[in-house]
DNA sequence: CTGTTGACCATAATGTTCAATTGGTCATTT
DNA sequence: AAATGACCAATTGAACATTATGGTCAACAG
């Protein structure tokens, strides 16, 4: 078997628009990187945006592994879902490429990324409700709307995480886990 | 006396920010609505951006004082809170200049104006502020960090009013008040 | 003399043009 | 059958020309 050009072509593209972000990122310089020719990338993607796509898709994957791996059912479902939701944006922050994108949806509001970053939020919202609707199942918090409590509760850490910073020294990990215990928690506990 | 000509050029100039932004507004437009000499503009005010600061003054002052005409003092702090938030939002989701201005900086980010509207929101968080201070020293909730907390309640506020209603039905306002009075006074509760 | 003005200027924004680039195709090669 | 890169239409952006704009100031009016 030759070597798996689909591979490197999808490692080739997050390198590429890890690198440029997604509009300064060429097929050509894809199809270079992963030594491949350019019509190659085209037997296995549609088109630009749907290699785009998969690699999101990738991404997301990523992110829910990395939460899943954070979280411990032997502890308290407010104590999991700070961590969940910690990871998910320590890794958003730090990782290459969705700094770019973060960067690039603010800067240029390339459609095909703010399409994407959409799906992001999403894909993190649905994470946490299922979580929410587990926790309300076991009884370890009172009924809610979990989709709107998992929107406040993901808007209320990227506003501490990413906000906050703005004008003032970042909150401490343990510092944004007791603010959310106290304000978020306390109103949902049985 | 002759006509008040500073008046009447801030009140073109308001006009003319409400209605184009202001990147597209021209100290020839604000002369010729205001009915007066370009050269007088730059008696009364030192440059395009010191006349656009002394209006967003008078629009803090008045957002202030709708602020405080929706407090009742004889109301709980959390029902006040709410109202006066509430009533903040309102106010800049309908008047013109705030619209205007909040679409420039997202689609323009023109810097007079991200300057501004990081003003605004310092004014709103101060206010806030002082309210969550009285209302610890009246014992009506219990100690916390007030900038934090008035932190915290704008930007949820703002989350609820402004982005949910990106992908979901607008919340009614006795509802938002229930989410608030659940999510974060309950932790607050002495 | 005080307060006002608009023609004027340097510079920034905008429109225009066109050669170079880019996403995507497909006849050819391996 | 899989892979390629020359090729094409569409898009872009560098370079230049033109216009518009913020701000000044000598002249003017009351």
């Amino acid at each position: 078997m030759s070597v798996d050009r689909k591979r490197l072509i999808i490692e080739a593209a997050t390198k590429s628009f890890s690198l440029f972000g997604y509009k300064a990122t060429t097929m050509d310089q894809v199809a270079k990187i992963a030594n491949v020719g350019k019509g190659t990338i085209y037997t296995f993607f549609k088109n630009k945006e749907e290699l785009f796509d998969e690699i999101i898709s990738t991404l997301i994957s990523e992110m829910k592994r990395e939460a899943d791996e954070a979280i411990d059912p032997e502890l308290p479902f407010h104590e999991n879902v700070h961590r969940a939701l910690y990871k998910i944006l320590e890794f958003r922050k730090q990782h290459q490429l969705t700094i770019k994108l973060f960067q690039e949806e603010k800067e240029m509001g390339t459609p095909a990324v703010l399409e994407v970053m959409t799906r992001l939020e999403a894909a993190i919202i649905h994470y946490v409700k299922e979580k929410v609707i587990e926790a309300i199942k076991k009884g370890e918090i009172q009924a809610c709307d979990p989709e709107l409590t998992a929107f406040i509760m993901l808007k209320l850490y990227v506003s501490l995480i990413f906000d906050w910073e703005k004008g003032h020294e970042p909150l401490e990990k343990e510092r944004i886990a007791k603010i959310f215990e106290q304000y978020v928690f306390k109103g949902l506990s049985v």
